[in-house]
RNA sequence: GGCCCCUUCGUCUAUCGGUUAGGACGCCAGGUUUUCAUCCUGGAAAGAGGAGUUCGAUUCUCCUAGGGGCUGCCA
């Protein structure tokens, strides 16, 4: 069926840490790639000197890492088209090669107006009534460039080491038209699009100058990218054309957005934690500006359930199927089935999919999970105990740490007591009970789930009490809390000394 | 403002002209459970509006409205 080879790039500029639909589109050019045994590259897109961020790459790359969507060929892992830092690409004159190959062939001229005086026109045009005054065919009749300035002029001030950019000459009236795979043929007039600049004063390619030149020396074959990319998508199509690879342009694809879950937007990077979730996969931390943001992964996320949401959120199988494993994923995406529209983000849904995750564990593994998280509060518990604790909880448990969280009462006396339990369960005649409880218990021979629980029962028999009337008391008075897992598990697990001795605590500290 | 894209339950979505418009999250109710959680059962909940095409539109076209994106020597 396919000829070509697939080869799709994800191509993030590190300028801070990657939001999680950064991670999207990362994830549905691997899953196109796997889909069609093609390649995912990763190409690091630093054109722009000044927003450069340090340590961003590296936390794209374990981020990638984190999510187990691995490039098969780019920065950080190498492969036959590289470098593949657009900085580095840069020092082999690659990009000004093809500028002045626009220029030569007249789809691009130098223009040397700076940006203040850019500033000033456009907010001159402002004040007149137009808000977006653009470098165009109409305009550039009337600026700094070689449009208009002689021949000899631009000599002398090339010469004179004068600071220019090139910008791309668009022609007046033309219909541009693509076909993306996602949303069908766009069609834009030239007329609406402005000269945008290719070759920037600092001698750095723009986006538009580098991605062009890269994608088609990279041999990339798909171009996925977010829905901000579209406005562009035709200039880049007349870039091809200029260049002569208008043949083997890449097709595009040009994703739905992730909108924020409240009001209007787009996700951005402040939402998350005043929402209360984070919108990075990793936590974040820059010690020059103090930028701090949390991360998925510092949250007790699985990896798996953190992809496996985000595939959802502008995708979907058209079948009934929700949990898929990432090679499950690459076998059933398509870019055919991926929605049109922004996605709002569901917090719940992802908590969701990581309680799926955790069930799909063993009582074994969740047994580790809860012995090394013990190990951390210093304290030691065998694996075979640690198991069987962690088959009772594991229903009420969304993350891991839930498993220590809910089961720190096996292994710390409660030094507090549940104030509602307190004031609506307990009382003199509850704590009679409990007072005839330690009896029963401690003439226990054999104290175990049965034997506690049928002693319970024959006391609740022979005072014809219902469950309701000691329960509640005995829970508190053992475990400190108004809820949790059945009761005769929870001495049989704690033992009958520290059963007795709580229940003696309870008595001492809960005034009747 | 201009240009482009989009529009099915609160949210993510299925439906590729004919369905009681399906599923999931969340929510509500009932059941199981001493409690909570889990689990089971059930429920409420949607085609933005208006024209047209058609025997028949959620589905195709147009208009309106609403939402989003872009509008930098940022990507």
């Amino acid at each position: 069926m396919e000829s070509n080879t697939v080869r799709v790039r994800f191509a993030p500029s590190p300028t801070g840490p990657l939001h999680m639909g950064g991670v999207r589109t990362a994830l549905y050019n691997y899953l196109f790639a796997k889909k069609h045994k093609g390649e995912f590259i990763l190409r690091v897109e630093d054109t722009d000197q000044t927003r450069f961020v340090p340590g961003a790459e590296k936390y794209i790359i374990d981020s990638l890492k984190w999510c187990g969507i691995l490039p098969d060929e780019g920065q950080g892992i190498g492969g036959n088209y590289g470098p593949y830092r657009q900085s580095e690409r840069k020092e082999s004159g690659l990009y000004k090669k093809y500028v002045e190959q626009l220029l030569a062939s007249g789809h691009a001229y130098y223009a040397f107006d700076t940006s203040e005086q850019l500033e000033a026109v456009r907010e001159l045009a402002k004040q007149a009534g137009s808000p977006n005054w653009q470098y165009n065919h109409v305009t550039r009749n009337s600026m700094r460039n070689s449009l208009t300035l002689s021949g000899e002029e631009v000599e002398k001030l090339l010469a004179a080491g004068e600071p220019y950019v090139v910008r791309i000459k668009l022609p007046r009236n033309e219909e541009v038209k693509f076909e993306d795979i996602i949303r069908g043929w766009v069609k834009v007039n030239t007329n609406n699009m402005d000269d945008k600049v290719l070759f920037k004063s600092d001698g750095m390619p723009t986006y538009h100058m580098a991605n062009i030149v890269d994608d088609h020396l990279m041999k990339i074959s798909h171009v996925i990218r977010g829905e901000e990319w579209l406005p562009s998508a035709p200039l880049h199509l007349l870039m091809y054309r200029y260049l002569g690879w208008e043949d083997t342009m890449p097709k595009f694809a040009h994703l739905p957005l992730l909108l924020k879950p409240d009001g209007n937007g787009k996700l951005s990077k402040r939402d998350g934690d005043r929402l209360g979730f984070p919108v990075f996969p990793l936590e974040w931390n820059n010690p020059e500006n103090g930028d701090s943001f949390s991360g998925y992964r510092e949250k007790g996320y699985f990896p798996e359930a953190f992809v496996n949401m985000l595939a959802f959120l502008g995708w979907n199988p058209g079948t009934d199927q929700e949990l898929f494993t990432l090679e499950e994923l690459s076998e059933a995406f398509s870019l055919e089935k991926v929605h049109k529209a922004g996605a709002r983000y569901d917090h719940d849904k992802t908590k969701w999919f990581n309680q799926q995750y955790l069930r799909k564990l063993s009582d074994e593994q969740l047994g580790e999970s809860l012995q090394s998280q013990a190990a951390e509060h210093n304290i030691t518990i065998d694996l075979a105990k640690a198991t069987s604790i962690a088959n009772l909880i594991k229903d009420r448990a969304v993350f891991l740490r839930d498993l220590w969280n809910e089961s720190s009462v096996f292994f710390v006396a409660p030094t507090e007591y549940d104030e509602k339990t307190t004031s609506k369960k307990w009382n003199a005649e509850s704590r009679s009970y409990l007072i005839d409880l330690r009896e029963i218990f401690s003439n226990l021979e054999n104290f175990n789930i049965e034997s506690i629980e049928k002693a319970f029962k024959t006391y609740l028999e022979s005072k014809e009490l219902g469950f309701g009337k000691v329960g509640p008391a005995f829970r508190l008075a053992v475990t400190g809390a108004g809820m949790g897992p059945s009761m005769f598990e929870v001495c049989a697990i704690l033992g009958k000394e520290e059963s007795l001795a709580r229940i003696n605590t309870a008595l001492e500290k809960l005034p009747a």
